[in-house]
DNA sequence: CTCCGGGAAGCGTGATCACAATTCGAAGCT
DNA sequence: AGCTTCGAATTGTGATCACGCTTCCCGGAG
């Protein structure tokens, strides 16, 4: 489940195996928002010494993803919807012209994959499986957006990925009565037809519909202190 | 010198002391792109224990203002003109709408503080004190962008600001022949006359040109290894 | 029954040590 | 003289411990 690399064959410490956990976990909404960690908690679960779970966590908080409160304790940010709406607003800024970017470097067996994953994630869709959904979903954009060879794009948007993570879960539960376009089909026709601005357009309209039905119903919206509301559809995590 | 507060009073840690001096040192250009640290080094450099170092680093590693060659070493990122693009790309197309969101919030006082800002700017451009060219552009800056009130997108800009910051240096040796509109001035007047759009342009232009500044010249272009083609203007760090 | 206070448990932080891997130096060989 | 090689020093990593601080819980006073 993807991170960008930032090198080759470093991932077997200690805490960069913690890091890529917690990072997955955030970004496919294992994570409820309002959830508090422990470095101690941490180590005992994932069987290592708190010491790498301190740098990985202390990695995630410099990156948003994780929250230091005033008493030093860690927890998984709550956002306000003009949180989630900046958020959004920062994917579409960057994720269709990343997108644009990437459409020359997408080949044959790169859409391939697209179709495929697009498929499971259809599949998850009406299995109700949440996290292949959220797993797809993330694998689809960041096939495309990895093909614009970006050290740069790429890190961003998955930092931006990893703020919104533990509220993609919500979209989900909306997702079933509110499915008008297919805005993943319409992503590969344009890359098919080698369109870039039909891509962008795309790859915009995806986002703007996952923001809706993110922002469109309750979501804490009124009791931000909170951040339960969506507690039906966060699970426990952990 | 600013970083968005993340909380109110937990700056007194010693790890977090060290993140703030990095991370100004960063921004300020003081750290030559390709200069490697070490972690006893700066502990010893900053009088406290190789552990707060240790967390330190690893946080501006995970936000790429550090880089992680594959021997675990670390040190100052070099990068291709194409990544300084995107970057610059990528602020061009959050910085303007930051701004654009800031203007209701700038105040009068605020707007006294960026005409005092832009004054010292011009000061140490004229007495060639780089170190204070560059704080006080990033103040300007950041003192618009500020007022928005976004914990998002502030924080967003700011990762930016981080990884070109050891580049910024580059513009100033450059700005002395090629200075021909002052966008600040242009901003000041923008958000005196409550123009959004005008604020927003004067920001996008001030970006371009420093982005002109940045890669109309040689920089490493052909050279991306060594990264030393700025030697003189990027001066020892440390 | 409610409220408050004190102690125990748990928290993050920082220091120190051990260890494996890498780097760098100088000596020795061809 | 140039190259190889071996060893010492330095590096990041991880574990363990001690220290303040906060939180939580349980018992006693009102």
């Amino acid at each position: 489940m993807g991170q960008t690399e930032p090198a080759e064959a470093l991932r077997q410490t200690a805490h960069d195996r913690v890091y890529r956990e917690l990072r997955a976990r955030l970004i496919g909404g294992r994570m409820a928002p309002g959830r508090s960690v422990t470095l101690r908690g941490l180590a005992a679960e994932l069987g290592v010494s708190p010491m790498p779970v301190r740098e990985a966590v202390g990695r995630l908080v410099a990156e948003r993803a994780l929250e230091m409160k005033a008493n030093r304790r860690v927890s998984v940010p709550e956002m306000t919807p003009r949180d989630i709406a900046e958020l959004v607003f920062a994917r579409e800024a960057l994720e269709p012209e990343a997108a644009r970017r990437a459409l020359a470097g997408i080949d044959r067996k790169a859409v391939a994959r697209l179709r495929r994953t697009d498929d499971e994630l259809e599949q998850h869709l009406q299995l109700g499986n949440v996290e292949g959904y959220v797993a797809a979903n993330h694998a689809f954009h960041f096939t495309i957006y990895r093909a614009c060879g970006s050290a740069v794009l790429v890190p961003l948007i998955e930092s931006l990925w990893l703020r919104i993570g533990p509220f993609m879960r919500v979209v989900y539960g909306r997702i079933g009565t509110n499915w008008v376009v297919d805005h993943h089909e319409a992503a590969i026709r344009a890359i098919e037809g080698g369109d870039a601005e039909a891509l962008a357009l795309a790859i915009r309209d995806d986002i703007r519909e996952g923001m809706g039905l993110m922002t469109g119903g309750s979501l804490q919206a009124d009791a931000p202190e909170t951040g339960q509301g969506e507690a039906a559809l966060t699970r426990g995590g952990l």
